[in-house]
DNA sequence: ACGCTGGCTGAACGAGCGTTTAGAATACTG
DNA sequence: CAGTATTCTAAACGCTCGTTCAGCCAGCGT
């Protein structure tokens, strides 16, 4: 039996040993994928022993969807104060790559959720899945937005280019150490995130191709 | 020791139980990826014994560095081949996402190299690093002469702005599997395709934000 | 003071892994 | 055809993994 104070929730169920387990394994899962790492690492990181992680979380199993929980929980908490706030920016004429940016600023310096989160994201587990299919049902719906306001260009085919101006914040996610390895900056740093937005922002305003800006009733080109 | 034949390079140093390990391995880890699968396993789908894997590539390391190096080379073709393909055609205007295309294009249907790309590119391993490190520069390249040519608009960035158009390549790679999932196609057949250059095209020619085409001596726009 | 509940541990177990070894089958050379 | 190198296998070894189990110990109600 629990006692009321427990049943009802208790009083700071997260500052245990039990939390401390989540946190090691978080920041190791983050680090090297949860496959290269052992319950007795985990224990050894949180300062406990191995049986009390499966105490505590019955299997790896257990401790790994505990885990994903509390990341995913993390990430809609995100995404919802950070929605909110951009599509107000948005519609004004603020940087249109600043979801990304937010998502940078929304965690501390060190946090590992950013890399956990990258590699839920990529691991092809359902609950990574759902993350992205979140991410891109809200860049639609922004982007049905700013269509109707006028931001936005139509576009004919909106989940895809939904997709693809999704693919721009999300690189700078999921593809951190790619693009940190290619050009010598962190993309997830303040100075990366900033030559980042500034290129994206440059690109979706004009365009990439072109010399001048084309008029509409003109098409691409064809054989010279 | 070995025979004057063999030495000189062999008539064909592949259609050996050594290149069905090779093949057998390549498939299994571009499905579940190296970690997860053993050596027993693709023993069994080569149909020979786990100890001749062994003893064909002395350690399941060095397997899988045999599965990249090979998986490199048909990357470094398809790369060189598209390259020089794709420069012509962007110079006369063709479409600026067949890279992409020509990607997928270059593989059989059912061919496990994308996957295993894939993979690599993604796993943070230096062999993966090599080949975006390729990718980005090809693309630097290739931006260079189309500004010099006027076809493409300069930037003040030109490293971010090439890595920011090659992750539009890229995610159609990297990201398929999700993309499939949010999208409902698969993202490297060819109507995927399609679907996706269209609309890169789109945003790279005419760009996604502003109504009407801006002219070049307008600010984006301040506070309301 | 006592018993009891629950967080916690040390030690062990069975399974599966990469790898080794000794030797059988096969192909090639002289 | 004999000898030799090569290809390939069956069986086992040592190790590490996730997991189990029996019991310790602190806290607390009675």
């Amino acid at each position: 039996m629990r006692s009321a104070l427990e049943r009802s929730g208790g009083p700071d169920p997260d500052r245990t040993a039990r939390a401390g387990i989540r946190d090691a394994a978080l920041r190791l899962f983050a680090d090297r994928g949860p496959d290269a790492v052992t319950v007795r690492e985990i224990a050894a990181a949180a300062g406990v022993s191995p049986a009390l992680v499966l105490h505590h979380y019955a299997s790896k199993d257990g401790l790994r969807a505990a885990v994903d929980e509390h990341a995913a929980a993390a990430f809609d908490a995100m995404l919802a104060e950070l929605g909110e706030g951009e599509v107000g920016e948005a519609l004004t004429g603020g940087s249109t790559a600043s979801l990304a940016e937010a998502f940078a600023a929304g965690f501390p310096e060190d946090s590992p959720l950013p890399a956990y989160l990258r590699r839920l994201m990529l691991s092809g587990d359902p609950a990574g899945e759902v993350l992205v299919a979140r991410w891109h049902r809200m860049t639609v719906d922004l982007l049905e937005r700013l269509e109707a306001a006028g931001v936005a260009r139509p576009s004919a085919d909106r989940d895809v280019r939904a997709a693809f101006l999704l693919v721009g914040d999300l690189a700078v996610v999921l593809l951190a150490p790619q693009l940190r390895a290619v050009l010598g900056v962190d993309a997830l740093s303040p100075a990366g995130i900033a030559r980042w937005a500034a290129e994206a922002a440059d690109v979706y305003a004009h365009g990439a191709f072109g010399p001048a800006p084309p008029r509409p009733d003109q098409p691409p080109r064809g054989e010279p």
